[in-house]
DNA sequence: TATAAAAATGAATGTTTTTGAAAGAAAATT
DNA sequence: AATTTTCTTTCAAAAACATTCATTTTTATA
């Protein structure tokens, strides 16, 4: 069973999205309304997905990637519209830092056509970004248990040596008053470098997070375009005074 | 089944990227289209390859999908034997490198009482070292993508500031005359550099290895310790002439 | 060393596969 | 019923393919 790189794109956005339209489709992979419409009949056949009138959807979950992207949130949708808008900043050919974490993964299937180059300290990414045959650096350092995030003086080290285009961070809580803030010191001290390693930095954090402050803050709001959604018009006015915001 | 140099180099190509066309084939290798396409006839032919229309892939019986540990290897009591000898080896509070690769990662679970810190370039164990709570660092760099290991320049940077008690290193080949080999030529230089920042070095390889050569030479017999099996009494005798071998 | 035979190479050839577009049929929407 | 959208079929251009052949390189033999 061997699949064209435009088959691997259908099922990349069909596990991303769970279906899609014959026009996404065309428009996601350049090419076609025949030859999507060939490719569909094809992965019908191999009954990788189910086709209705005007579109597919993924038949089988595909195990591996599936259990990372889902994990069981209530704020999926939310988090993967906040990073479909962030993958449109990204252009062709850049060098970008991921965050780890489980909100900033959702980018990695928006990006897989733009010919990036990953650098990521989030091991939990790896398996993602190797499908999607994403050039992908690792940070090294040690490995924290929990999240297999990359953190530690070593990783701290190697950050110097990194010039990033745009940064993509996530944030546990984020407030006008106490600006961005995490959990972990130690993480937060690696996306303090990635913001200032980084032409461009975004922090990325659902609205949940909003007025939230942990216990280690790693930046004002000034320092990187906040990406977010579901504040209140008011909200997103007086976020809008300090720094810029795209509203998701 | 013997190989041209430029055979050679498509199987090396494949085995970094996993994926490839007949252009990019062409370029890395300086040939004719032709020639390109009559290797790959070749290689498809012998099953190492799997050729689809504009390029070809690696042949790799599935390995993603199996459980870490399993693998359905035929060597596999084999490689569990190798790997809890070399553990033996290990005291209470060292600092031990483990090379990425299939063999290597049998050698964890036999480790979790010892209260070592692990330093890895081998993205594929770091879910197992997590999950029995070992101490672990990665090494960061370019992530090859068919096998996670961490590879490249920057990786070759970073073992400078590393110094271990015991490395245990991977072979796909081992001979008296050609030594230590390995197919990916970036990875031998890091299991060279292994080698060197370690105070004891464990080369570990099933007896199919035995008298094997691949493109990328790392290291003579004498540079580590040879933990293998199942070779005939003259064989290991002709081998202990040059270095110490452990008997699984 | 010289020569012939064999093997490997790259270009040229015609064939097959893939692709995108067009036209008419079928389905869904109004 | 009329209209829009989606679907299938068909066709020509483009890309990729196998095949052939002359040339070069390697190997074997005199």
């Amino acid at each position: 069973m061997n699949f064209t790189e435009r088959q691997q794109q259908i099922l990349a956005y069909l596990r991303q999205y769970g279906s899609a339209s014959l026009q996404q489709l065309m428009e996601f992979t350049n090419s076609s309304e025949s030859s999507i419409r060939r490719d569909l009949t094809e992965l019908d056949k191999q009954q990788l997905i189910d086709r209705f009138h005007g579109g597919a959807t993924l038949n089988q979950p595909l195990l591996s990637e599936k259990s990372l992207l889902e994990k069981s949130d209530e704020s999926l949708t939310e988090k993967q519209e906040i990073m479909k808008l962030a993958a449109q900043h990204i252009r062709y050919g850049e060098c970008i830092y991921l965050d780890a974490g489980s909100t900033i993964i959702h980018l990695i299937p928006h990006i897989v056509n733009k010919n990036v180059t990953v650098v990521t300290n989030g091991l939990m990414h790896v398996p993602l970004l190797m499908e999607q045959n994403i050039e992908t650096v690792i940070i090294g350092g040690k490995v924290k248990a929990k999240t297999q995030a990359v953190i530690g003086a070593k990783a701290i080290t190697q950050f110097q040596q990194y010039y990033f285009d745009r940064a993509f961070i996530g944030a546990n809580g984020f407030s006008e008053l106490q600006g961005y803030t995490t959990a972990d010191s130690e993480e937060a001290t690696l996306k303090q470098l990635a913001i200032k390693q980084s032409k461009q930095a975004y922090i990325v954090a659902d609205h949940s997070k909003f007025g939230l402050s942990q216990f280690a803050k790693f930046g004002d709001l000034e320092d990187a375009i906040l990406i977010t959604s579901g504040l209140t018009d008011a909200q997103y006015e007086q976020l809008e005074k300090r720094t810029e915001v795209l509203r998701a």
